[in-house]
DNA sequence: ACCGAATTTGTCCTATCTTGGACAAGTCCA
DNA sequence: TGGACTTGTCCAAGATAGGACAAATTCGGT
């Protein structure tokens, strides 16, 4: 999950949290429940953090979008099933858009 | 898509909207809208249509899930490679839930 | 054990978006 | 003409996002 991710890279950085509030204007509570997945973050921090915390934005985004995805599914019986149909979708849809 | 299902399914029976519309209590410009997928199925109408147009519930499930998702991902680069971790991640939760 | 900093947790708020509809008016055929 | 369908607009209720703030908890040093 991505609140896991950016706790970890920003411990790797020997960061606290008031100083990535600090570059995105909130407090560290908000931080904290960002880190704790209990705050959905927005793609604008999203951008920052990666920025701050010097990581490619792509790899930020695809643990992002697949959370949000896994949330829609998690409970659904046929998750799997409308994964696959999914990336069918998008593979047709990419060839010729 | 779901739209187009319905839709089909609908007109296989010999079914006019007004008909469905009728077994929704809504009137028929829902109905179409939710046959061109301007208007988003709820599941409770979603189970109604499957037992009124007699197909597997399950069926018409996985093609509105996967419609969700694409609605998702379908803007983003990663699109693809968030299914894939997405995917990891419902059968690694299946396994032990 | 104690202190202060770091983090977490709980509650609250406002603004915006989404849902699930209704209704009116139009279009399209046969 | 009339029935079937579509399109556009509107609306209320509920959900969600993006925070702030206060209070509680945890943790490293000493």
């Amino acid at each position: 999950m991505l609140g896991e991710k950016l706790k970890e890279l920003r411990e790797a950085r020997g960061l606290v949290q008031r100083q990535v509030a600090a570059k995105l204007n909130v407090d560290t509570a908000y931080i904290s429940k960002m880190e704790s997945n209990e705050k959905p973050v927005s793609r604008t921090h999203l951008k920052k953090l990666s920025k701050f915390l010097g990581i490619n934005e792509e790899e930020l985004l695809t643990i992002w979008l697949a959370d949000k995805v896994y949330d829609m599914v998690k409970d659904e019986a046929v998750a799997l099933k409308a994964l696959l149909a999914t990336e069918e979708q998008v593979k047709k849809n990419t060839r010729r858009p």
